[in-house]
DNA sequence: TATGAATGAGAGTTCATTCAT
DNA sequence: GATGAATGAACTCTCATTCAT
């Protein structure tokens, strides 16, 4: 990715952040980014376009980070347990950019693209929770539910954990705790 | 609440709804309401006062909602149930509203006293939590984190039950279920 | 018509007219008319849409200019040569608005509505023509080439005439020798 | 003129017929001509020299076309109709760029260069009209009155048999009827 | 010569807000 | 109170032109 968009992109997550992307308007991007209005629109043809790359961005780094060191061979718990710190991990690290990805998956600003954005890569929580399942380990659902319950709590604890700035051995208690509280909610 | 005012908050819910509340302007929410674009701003200072104005109405909705045929004296499981059910009753029965007053309040536009509207409504349901920590019936947690937890298991139900358009009895399994969960996940 | 709406339209007249209707901006247009830029879009919806209106404005002109006193009931050469003169008339005395309107017929930006604006008052030339045919007053053609063949004509006349500020009696007498290269070229 | 201002002016044309040539962007007319946005500049040092260039570049081939086979000594009619004829078969052949030509020529944006470009090309028509009048041939009038009054007819004569498609017997019914109008008009 | 990214002035259009009626 | 025309700053986006490579 060249040197300009990047700009662009980090300007745009810092003013969205800021301001909320509905009143950051594209010359005041560019302005951060150090380069000429226009220039915006030679690499995004349109703020919408903007707002999506800023999206897919965001979730491709989100995923990365999970991603990386991933126990594919462990056990259902650990493999859950890696998921479950690794996301809260970067909610509390980067909370801006946590907290807008969350706003604009909401917001219905997104475009398909976007939206649908790396879909595949969330397979693997997909085949853990499936796994679970044949196992017997969860309390009967479905995997889409379970889905969105395991995010539902993630969100809650970034959020808690973010807005009381834990850190250390009282982010690891919390980290703890939430991740028995989801344990044993859906375990059977 | 005269007419009026009550119209432009209906219109205003229906647009910010339909279109998001940034791409609403107040000429279409006036149109909407059958008064003049003036005739706003008789009853809202500014667009950002009627933006709050709307989210006070579906936050006194809701929680009306809630509060509805409340057991008060009843145990701890018996009124975390209710709240439980009239909650989603309330977000299944109105998605757009439900939905919208989410969005509201993650989106950064509300001033404080939006924000803050009618928290004191709310002090049964922390108390209700402290019931339960006194008793030794819950993990040990902060009352908050509990709150924020209840609240997202909550947000995720209503969406999954949402999506899938859940009526009648597989609305009620997963209100069940979700109750469950909830509750063996908190619960000591 | 609204005052504004006039002043907006005798202002885009003037200035289409000195710098050609894609090098005037809207806001210089609303400047011109003394109103502010927005102004200019309460009554006319794009700049597209002032641009036909214009163009009716002009043509709607030209038709009263030339259908005032029109003898319906003389004979054909009496009647053409009053459109004749007349449209000679209306060309000579507001040269930029007879020129405004040509190229905008000839420019490709109308939209259905201007081009086909008040066709029906030009009934009563196509009537006229047809009365010749049915004489055998005149060549045998159809009536849009007898019709395009006039218009040229006149076209030519107009242009000539303002190109030479020709007045009074030399003007008069241009007018009588294009009439009279007109009937003997299509007269039989 | 090489290779590459060749396709640019080619592009041109192209683009300016199908969109008119003040929505055409210099970049679309280089990217349509296969070349750098920058290149345009190093064969034309602006857009409206590019305009320019365009419009003589039509003269060019129009005069070119019309030449041909210029009949210098024959009879005043012969020549006329030579002239008649060779320009009505360039305007239907290649309707964009006679429609093209006729646009610019009226748009007020060529340079003074572009106006008078090959004027003197023009002679042999202006001669052939001397040569009438003081034959005795025709009407009084100014040579310069005459010749609008030949292209005025002409370009009635092209647009009618372009916008009814007129090809092979029927357009050379049309052209004869047209130089009779002509004759007879004209003719003393 | 050829390239195409960068520029920034300027375009058309929107819209929250005001205020004379 | 109710109206809606008027306002003008601010917005997104375009594009002729430049210039380092």
């Amino acid at each position: 990715m060249s040197d300009k968009k990047q700009q662009l992109l980090e300007a745009s997550i810092d003013l969205f952040a800021r301001e909320g992307f509905w009143n950051t308007s594209t010359a005041s991007i560019a302005k951060h980014a150090g380069v000429a209005t226009g220039t915006l629109f030679n690499y995004f043809p349109s703020k919408d376009a903007l707002i999506d790359a800023v999206y897919m961005h965001l979730k491709h780094e989100w995923l990365q980070h999970i991603q990386r060191d991933y126990p594919a061979r462990a056990d259902i718990k650990t493999r859950l347990e890696h998921i479950w710190y690794r996301n809260i991990d970067w909610g509390v690290r980067f909370p801006e950019r946590y907290n807008l990805k969350q706003q604009l998956s909401m917001s219905g600003v997104l475009g398909d693209e976007a939206v649908n954005y790396e879909a595949e890569e969330l397979a693997f929580l997909q085949e853990l929770i499936q796994d679970g399942f044949n196992q017997g380990i969860f309390k009967e659902m479905s995997v889409d539910y379970f889905n969105s319950m395991v995010m539902a709590e993630l969100d809650a604890t970034v959020r808690y954990a973010t807005a009381l700035g834990l850190k250390d051995m009282a982010l690891a208690k919390l980290i703890a705790l939430s991740s028995e509280v989801l344990w044993s909610g859906v375990g059977r």
